[in-house]
DNA sequence: CCCGATTCCTGTAGGC
DNA sequence: TGCCTACAGGAATCGG
């Protein structure tokens, strides 16, 4: 399922296929997803130059110099590059087609995905605006988490998951993160030292960014820009791990749901 | 403000 | 083998 490194390996494999290309056409075979795709798609792309590819948070954004396509992937989407005359199967909801023969293709089976329009700034718009820092960025460290922690009775689980705190952070990365830094999940964020989350923000950056390098982490549906899936999950320490025994001390791994998720973790290096 | 529960959707796994 | 049910999950939204 799409995280932050799911998106931001569909990014760069999707990017330097299309940047700088015209779009020549529009196709919308499911205008139903997360939101209605907007209406007039075709007549408000077709003919303009695709300017830029970015992401902010797991929302991707496909910069035209007259407003943004913001795209969210949901728990089961994916984009891919694909020849423009290749034919569409059950659950491809969106092409973009391009001047020179390429199109990009939305396939989404649970369809939570979005396709959305704005022609104002993207940062702007009401689902990305009041979104948290990016984990990968230097506002994002211990100090900040620990700012925002106080007072906080949730779990740290749920914390940092929560969009407004830090961005990007899903369900597999959470547990992983945690792992990493060796604090149990059920703890409340509010009672967690600032030393603990230095080593936890420590953690969400090198568990995201090594998630990156391998091309994220394929347990069913993702797959890049290019159609292939990505081997992170071949590198989790506990996600989807329950009764397996721990790789650092050998304890069976847990699984227990936390605010409707499933949570995993090692009982004994993680307190 | 904060937090937990609910909601959208369909493929897959597990039980019988 | 096939049917049925439970479950998975991002994130907005609602209710307390």
């Amino acid at each position: 399922m799409p995280e932050l490194p799911e998106v931001e390996t569909t990014r760069r494999g999707i990017a330097p296929h299309i940047e700088g290309k015209r779009v020549s056409d529009v196709i919308v075979r499911h205008h139903q997803l997360r939101w209605p795709v907007p209406r007039g798609l075709r007549a408000k792309l077709a003919g303009h130059t695709l300017k830029s590819v970015s992401r902010r948070a797991k929302y991707l954004l496909l910069g035209f110099d007259h407003g943004t396509l913001i795209l969210h992937l949901g728990m089961s989407g994916s984009l891919r590059i694909i020849d423009d005359k290749l034919p569409a199967e059950k659950h491809d909801h969106l092409d973009i087609l391009f001047e020179h023969g390429k199109a990009l293709r939305l396939t989404d089976p649970r369809r939570f995905g979005c396709v959305l329009w704005t022609k104002d700034d993207a940062q702007q718009h009401e689902l990305l605006a009041g979104l948290g820092p990016e984990p990968l960025s230097d506002a994002f460290s211990g100090e900040y988490l620990f700012q925002r922690s106080r007072g906080r009775k949730g779990t740290i689980k749920q914390f940092i998951m929560d969009g407004k705190i830090v961005v990007g952070v899903g369900n597999i990365y959470a547990s992983e993160s945690l792992f990493l830094a060796g604090i149990n999940p059920k703890r409340i964020a509010g009672r967690i030292s600032r030393e603990r989350y230095d080593k936890l923000a420590a953690a969400i950056k090198q568990v995201l960014a090594a998630a990156i390098a391998q091309g994220g982490t394929t347990l069913r549906d993702f797959v890049g820009g290019d159609g292939k899936p990505g081997y992170f999950a071949q590198q989790l320490n506990v996600y989807g791990r329950e009764g397996e025994p721990c790789r650092v001390c050998g304890t069976a791994i847990r699984q227990q749901v936390l605010g409707q998720r499933s949570t995993f973790y090692c009982p004994l290096c993680q307190r």
